[in-house]
DNA sequence: CTGAAAGCGCTAACAG
DNA sequence: CTGTTAGCGCTTTCAG
């Protein structure tokens, strides 16, 4: 920029203005400027320096607590991504993508992001990178939960929607069971009977718990008396290796908390000679592509809107959170027709 | 920071040093800063002062010439995008990427990206945001082309591969076909008979284009004996459009530019009662997941291994850009069982 | 092992 | 309309 300056006889502030404010400017002195810009091959201040002095980096910051591969991977992770783009693609904001996948240098690569603020995809209350990003400072939305003082959250109303699908995925069942998230960061997987909703520090998943908790309570249904597998990752081979724990049980009915899960459910299930709905009523969660083509019940919550929301309010372009409808939508993979 | 080390009493550098070069430091005053550090809620040197002064984002910009959206939307961009991610996580940079729809504002906001290198997504040989990346003076790599001075490009031979394809999709075939991309930047669809390779700004299109065109040639078959309709974006209204102007003219082989063309075109075809292969015959292109469900010839060409490539060459990783293999995978939507 | 000086490239604020 | 001044928060360099 000084050699600009330079070339044409002005200051660097003229061409700051030149360049920011071009109508600060005489239109000569712009000219001149842009094209002695153009002739030396400078090509616009230095994007590091401008955010140091205007303490504004144009980005925003999305924390996956995964390998960043599975931003990629998995589709509702994209839908949510394709919503906060949305957003972001008007204004013209770039978008960093942060992964955490859990090693002990999470917390300083979040604090080492330039980005104006952060969106968290949903992760569990004791994240290291989560209060990392809330440490800096900056504006922070938490998709899905939790929801920590410092923070927004973004999030449909997990437990109700869990007991409406659950309603829905048990129905006409004697044996229940729940294909689930892991509890934890340890990500342990298992399968048994009985569970403690309390006991997951994914408050997305406790949530949902308390949601299949509130309708067995509701039916006299002890906890102890639901199968319950847990998946320690939303991937394929992890999904497999519970859904086939749980199928060895010969559950009638089960609630998967993804479509994903109940996908491979079901393959698994029809690969061993099972009928859906009428020996394995199956249900889903997210009403991504797959479940309508399946005729999988599940839960739709418009991931990609709820990406739009949190990057707005993430850069302060709404301060309104809004309450997020949700809805089952019944298919063919469970016994209700309603 | 200058509170932090007021705070204990040292100067900033102490400070600074006790944080990034711990050994430099005695332990004594590194436990110090570090503890008054943590009081004082100072999370880490700011990385846009650190940037500036050190001309060093630690992030790393993919350039897509498409709504960002696209990004999380195309299975081929994705698996691009997690080859890319894969290599970054191993080292702790972030991934910015850079949406560049058509506007004017792109190459600025490709100037305006804090980050250390570029990779860019396959474009126009005369894409402005292309040319602003190649202007920063900072490293760019172009997956599929164009290959521009001061680029590196990684890629398959698209030229062979087409004519590898073309001949496992126009066997036994009287009324060949192509279903394309678009041509140029400004995306006019159409169908017809006849084609020019020359014609495509696109360097990918182009070449298989050329591909088809050496297969014609080779096989005394005459360009404008070639129906080539083409799809606007790879998309699905776009892509069932062209598959759609494309039946009605009744082709026999069809060889697709994408597998999401081929599915879609399948769907199509299917749905208007034409057999797969002895009807028609299709071939796509990258070997995604759906064309392993669809039993569908296409092209395998590791674009996951490409995302890997061009990360280590923008980063200065790797200095060697290696030849990258590709293959035909005969499946069963094709005549020929080779 | 710690500190002082200098400046990365830019722009807000205020003159002229 | 243009220029001067004064840093943004940090780290490199060189002295203690």
């Amino acid at each position: 920029m000084a050699d600009v300056a330079r070339a044409c006889g002005v200051s660097v502030m003229t061409v700051s203005y030149a360049l920011n404010r071009p109508d600060r400017v005489a239109t000569d002195t712009r000219r001149r400027v842009v094209e002695a810009a153009r002739r030396l091959g400078y090509s616009g201040p230095d994007p590091r320096a401008r955010s140091l002095r205007r303490s504004i980096s144009d980005c925003l910051g999305v924390i996956l607590g995964e390998q960043l591969r599975y931003a990629f991977d998995n589709p509702m992770v994209t839908r949510f991504l394709a919503g906060i783009s949305d957003e972001l693609v008007q204004s013209g904001e770039a978008l960093t993508i942060i992964s955490t996948a859990g090693g002990d240098q999470d917390p300083n690569r979040v604090a080492a992001a330039a980005v104006d603020a952060f969106v968290v995809w949903s992760t569990a209350t004791d994240d290291p990178a989560l209060l990392a990003a809330i440490a800096t400072g900056r504006p922070v939305v938490v998709q899905g939960g939790p929801q920590l003082p410092g923070t927004q959250c973004v999030s449909i109303d997990d437990r109700a929607a869990a007991y409406a699908i659950t309603e829905a995925a048990f129905a006409k069942s004697r044996r229940p069971a729940v294909l689930s998230f892991p509890l934890t960061r340890e990500r342990e997987p298992g399968v048994g009977y009985g569970f403690d909703p309390g006991s997951s520090t994914f408050p997305v998943t406790s949530a949902r718990l308390h949601g299949v908790a509130d309708y067995c309570q509701a039916r006299q249904i002890s906890n102890d008396q639901v199968l319950v597998s847990i998946a320690a990752r939303n991937d394929e081979s992890h999904g497999r290796e519970a859904a086939r724990a749980l199928l060895a049980h010969r559950p009638d009915a089960v609630m998967a908390m993804s479509d994903e899960l109940a996908r491979i459910l079901l393959e698994e299930a029809v690969a061993s000679g099972l009928r859906v709905p009428d020996d394995i009523a199956v249900t889903g969660w997210d009403d991504g592509p797959a479940a309508a083509q399946l005729g999988l019940t599940t839960v739709s919550n418009d991931l990609r809107g709820q990406g739009a929301i949190c990057a707005r309010l993430a850069l302060g372009r709404q301060t309104e959170n809004p309450y997020v409808p949700w809805q089952v939508i019944h298919r063919a993979t469970t016994r209700l027709a309603r």
